[in-house]
DNA sequence: CGTCGGGTTGAGTCCATTCAACTTCGGTGG
DNA sequence: CCACCGAAGTTGAATGGACTCAACCCGACG
């Protein structure tokens, strides 16, 4: 179950037995939840943080005017609310893009490994920056790139960050997003939305179909998308 | 000269004397990096992490069109690059907005706090998680608010930031920004920045002349922007 | 007095939105 | 089995927002 986690913490720096089976003590439980479920509540203050292990899900704020926007994805392997063991109170929600299956972690267990394995610590910690790095390069795109090299750019980031976690399949991998829901993660109007994925599709950069996506030309892809990785910190190396 | 930052972490949780005094063994040097000078420039693999003691500086991305997007403003106690402590390689710039003075804490040293000082060395992940947070509210702006509302919002954020460090003065604080500046953090081209200024001008909820911002209605300017500061985890609560 | 960087304004174009209609497709019940 | 339904995707047309290009203003400074 602690698969994807192992393999999201090894990429960054080696991953000791005794740290592997440390984690396994700290993540614990498990519980389904169905689309469109929250796996978190804005305002909730939890004592524990919800490890995905299986399936997508997004943070997400909503606003006055009923608009929503997601200002992550997250893939298995990944801890989406470990900003709540520190930060307490939650500021957003996160919701279940599809079936996710999850498992918990005590924020008291999540301390002793801050007091009592350093090493493991700061890469709980190195965990939480890469999201704010991937925050800011989401920042950029919103900002600065053409809608379609937006969203170039998150195929590109999203390929990378399942085939981390084993969960693409030669150059192809399931999204089982919505145009709506694709609309808020880049902060579109659905029908918009509609036309910026038709104008990616005719660049035949990539096959999308059925909510399977195919890299058919990563070259050009990435250069649409001016896509460089140094952002997911993917070397491996002493932290 | 350490003052900004402990006033920054003091406001989460109780800060030791104890504390202080390590940090002020860890945060030593100084420098000055005038106005447009990299304080840290993208791709670089920096061995201490920089703390900004006074001015205000912006971390960036540069696309090759040319255009830049900032991803955060840095005030007064921020450690502008503290993520680079566990990401090693910088994937952006940070530049000098103002006349800027900073210190360094040697990674070494840094790494000594997360072994020796658990409690220290979570407050100053919460730093980087409050980092993130904002990038959050940043990535919700950019998407989902009117380009007005956006503005506000960034005014009201950078008022209560800069209230905690002790930089405002009754209702108004000091915005060095040139108008292409602050461009470059909506996502704006400069003409359009101008325009939504003008607008949040004839709102009468701020008063805005010659790089000092007054807010006049603050109930109103939140108003506009939707703002809600739990995102800046003000509580001071065990963390 | 002239220059230069920043701010402001106008006009035309292009991008993105809304509103609305229509299609496609899987699922469900008669 | 197929007729119907609803959710998602697609398309067109009209409106309004944001961009570019260009001009002009203004205060600081040599």
């Amino acid at each position: 179950m602690l698969e994807p986690l192992y393999l999201q913490l090894a990429q960054h720096d080696v991953l000791s037995d005794a740290e592997r089976s440390m984690l396994a003590q700290v993540v614990s439980g498990g519980k389904e939840f169905s689309v469109g479920q929250d796996l978190v509540s804005e305002g909730s203050r939890p004592i524990y943080s919800t490890l995905l292990v299986e399936g997508l899900a997004a943070r997400y704020k909503v606003l006055e005017s009923g608009g929503r926007q997601f200002t992550s994805l997250q893939v298995p392997g990944d801890f989406v609310d470990l900003h709540a063991f520190l930060l307490k109170t939650m500021d957003h929600g996160i919701v279940a893009l599809s079936l996710c299956r999850v498992m918990f972690a005590d924020h008291t267990k999540l301390r002793v490994i801050t007091e009592k394995a350093p090493h493991l610590g700061r890469l709980l910690w190195l965990d939480t920056l890469v999201d704010a790095a991937i925050h800011r390069e989401w920042i950029v795109a919103m900002g600065r790139r053409s809608k379609v090299s937006h969203l170039a750019h998150l195929i590109c980031e999203l390929f990378i960050r399942l085939q981390v976690v084993g969960h693409t399949n030669e150059m192809s991998f399931n999204l089982p997003l919505s145009q709506a829901e694709l609309a808020d993660v880049l902060g579109l109007s659905v029908v918009h939305m509609n036309r910026v994925i038709g104008s990616l599709r005719k660049s035949a950069a990539v096959n999308w179909a059925s909510h399977t996506v195919t890299i058919v030309d990563w070259q050009l892809l990435a250069q649409m998308a001016e896509f460089d990785p140094t952002y997911l910190s993917m070397a491996n190396e002493p932290r």
